[in-house]
Parts: C-alpha cells; structure tokens; sequence
DNA sequence: TCCCGTCTCATCCTTTTGGCTGATACGGCC
DNA sequence: GGCCGTATCAGCCAAAAGGATGAGACGGGA
C-alpha cells in the first residue's frame, strides 16, 4: 500500500486527486493539506510513501519552500510537484529543491498513478512537456545570469529607468548600461522593452 | 433537481468538482468537457440549468469565448466562472461576454454550493476578492484602452519599437507616439517599460 | 602566480523615446 | 449643424537608452 499525502490550497485539486487515486487499490491518500506550512507539518506527522505538492499555495511559503524544508527534515522524502503551469523557473528551482519529479495537472491518470508508483520506488518522473523544457534550460546556460544581473532584471520588470535602478542598488548609470548591455546578450534581446517581456513570460504565466 | 456541465481542461478539477457537487442531494453533475469547443457543444446538448467553466483552457478557444457563443446559442443559459486567477482583464470580459457569476477555485464549498444554486434561479454571484477588483475596475474607467491603443498594448509586450510598431499597423511613428502617450496616461506610467511591466502583470499572471 | 569572471566606472556617439503643440478626418450623438 | 471621441500625422526639443571601447579592483581557481 502506497500511502500519499496531498498539499494543495485548492479544495477541488485535492478532492479530484483524492477520487483519482482512490480508484487505484494499491494508493492511497492518508492526509491533505492547504498551505506549505502546513504541508510540511502534515507530511512530518504522517510520513507518507509519497507526496503530491502544488507550487503556488496563496499566501505563506510556497510548494518549492516547503519542499526545501522537507529535504532538510527528512531527506528521503518522496516529493511529486503537481501543478498547472510549466515555467522554466518554476522547473529548475523545483529540481533544485528536491523533487523527485513534475507532474502537470492536465496529465493523464494513468501517468499521474504511474508518477506515485514510481516515486515510492525512488524513481524519478517527469512530465514530457515539462522534461523537454528543462533539457531546454539546461542545454542554454547562456541563460545563466550573474546574481547581479539576475537583481537588475528583477528591478527592469518594475519599469525602473536607468537612473532609477542606479540609485536603488547604489551603483552608476554606467555600471547599469553595462549590466544591461550583458543581460540583453544573454536573453538574446536588443532593448529594455524586449528584455521586460522575456522576463516577465518566462516566470510564471506559461 | 439542478443540472450542471463541467468544462475545465483539467481532469482532476472536473473530478474535484463532481466529487464535491455530488455531496449535495439537489445538485447533479449532468457532464464534462475538458475544452472550449466540447463544452459549447456539450452545454448545447444537455441544456443544463448552469455551467461551471473554466477560463484558461489550453490550446482551442478559451472559457471567454466559450460563454459569447453559448451567448448568442442560448441567451438565457446560466455561467459561472470558475477559475484560478483573478485579473482584472479576465474579470471583465467575462462579465461582458455574459457571465453569470465569478468563482475562485479556492472558493470554500458553500460559497460553491450557494453560487450553483443561485445562478439555477438566476441570480449572480461574486467571489469577494472578484467584486472588489470589478469594482475598483468600474470605478477606473481611464483604463478603458481604445481598440486601437489595446492592439498597440499588445504589441508593445512584445518589445516592438515605435518604428516596428508603425510598420506592423501600417501607421506612421508619430501616430504611435500619440497612441503611447494616450496609453501611458491611461495606464498611470512615464515609459514603455512601466507600461509593458502593467500590462503582463494586470493580465494573466495574478 | 597568473588568468578569468564579476562588478565597477567612464567617455563618446547614435538612436530611440517621451513631452508638447497643433492639425486633419471620420463617425456618432444631441 | 456643432461637439466629442477616435485615429491619423508633423515638427521640435530634451531626456533616456543603446553600442563601442577601455579600464581598474577583487576573488577564486588552475
């Protein structure tokens, strides 16, 4: 018996799952939560076979927190992020954190049971939509920004002019053309306007 | 009795949905449809007394224009929204496309229940959260872009340049400067940046 | 130790953008 | 017919952004 628990905010998500899995006899979900605090917390409590984890949770620390502060606590914890969107962010942080594998909400049931018999055996599954992208990111790591620039386009996608974002990191307007000069090359952009919008699409919204 | 249609590109929200409806001995979950096309189609069918739908549907046409063709098929049929976001855009053109009410996903059961059960007698419904957006969105009318200036908007998140976007809408640059001044004032921003930076967050990304 | 990546700054020059003012044209609406 | 919103265009000027190049400081790794 593989038991599960499911950390969502969304009551439908977890009520679907919850029917889902319960046609499977050899699952079955022994405790939900709705924030990641309490995920984590729950998870701790009931030591679960596996755990299906959504990212964005509302307010209070989000999937890919929750799963960092599982790992600490108990390492061998079988994570499955379960979520609706595919940012590349979103993916790598995950990986990053420690999830054993990406699965999408629009996934059929028989991958989604085929993901939690498999994370119980330690084996690792990924979305397709979701692996072709992460092979994406990992073959581009041109893409890779240094800290700093990573600051700056944070601040860029507030609409900050160069003067702006001088001030707010305590550096010239020279040192920001330069920065920006740099991130335009590695987002493959020409201008701030370009660069907002890789950015901005990029995170989050699919 | 009251019948209702799912349509939601996701299984498990469908699943979580029927689960949770089916607790309630005066509603029945008639049928499903997991995207735009099949859900007009399916509405048309069954003529159910509501429909909860989805925004968001993957590829085919989305929830918005889901609800304009029921619209004009059946003037009188009861929708509901029932999404995870929302933007002020998204709200709106719901809203304007015929919606009758507007449920978060993470809405409690019972406000679920009693929005079903209003829309059956026809009455609207608004998840709190929505009705202050809507009515912060009504209460701004400057943000009542023009056809024109919305298309501009939309090109402008794309990284265009003043002389791509004259090329693209075989307009001259000053005629798009006019328009982004307009756009700018509109929005409540001094640059091409801040303006792209509002537009993709306000849709799209909560 | 020397090299390389990162962060910092500067100068010069060109292109782009933004602000302002004013103008024409078309289509509704009172 | 006059008014207003919308869409179109022009010219002018100042500010902002972008491109090119060079360079100093610091720290880590070969």
């Amino acid at each position: 018996m593989i038991s599960v628990v499911l950390v969502d905010d969304h009551l439908v998500v977890r009520s679907g799952l919850r029917a889902l899995l319960s046609t499977q006899p050899d699952i079955e979900v022994v405790a939900e939560a709705s924030s990641g605090e309490n995920g984590v917390a729950t998870v701790l409590e009931h030591g679960p076979d596996v755990v299906l984890m959504d990212l964005a949770m509302g307010a209070g620390i989000d999937g890919i927190e929750a799963i960092r502060q599982l790992r600490t606590r108990r390492p061998k914890q079988a994570v499955l992020v379960f979520t609706t969107y595919d940012s590349d962010a979103d993916i790598v942080r995950a990986v990053d954190a420690g999830a054993m594998g990406y699965l999408l909400k629009d996934a059929a049931p028989d991958e989604i049971f085929a993901a939690v018999r498999g994370a119980a055996k330690g084996q690792s599954h990924m979305s397709a939509p979701v692996a072709s992208r992460l092979f994406q990111a990992m073959r581009n790591p041109d893409e890779a920004l240094t800290p700093r620039e990573a600051e700056l386009l944070t601040l860029l996608t507030q609409g900050l002019s160069n003067k702006e974002l001088g001030k707010k990191l305590f550096i010239s307007e020279a040192t920001v053309k330069t920065h920006l000069a740099h991130i335009y090359a590695k987002l493959g952009v020409d201008s701030r306007a370009s660069a907002i919008a890789k950015a901005l699409r990029r995170e989050g919204m699919r």
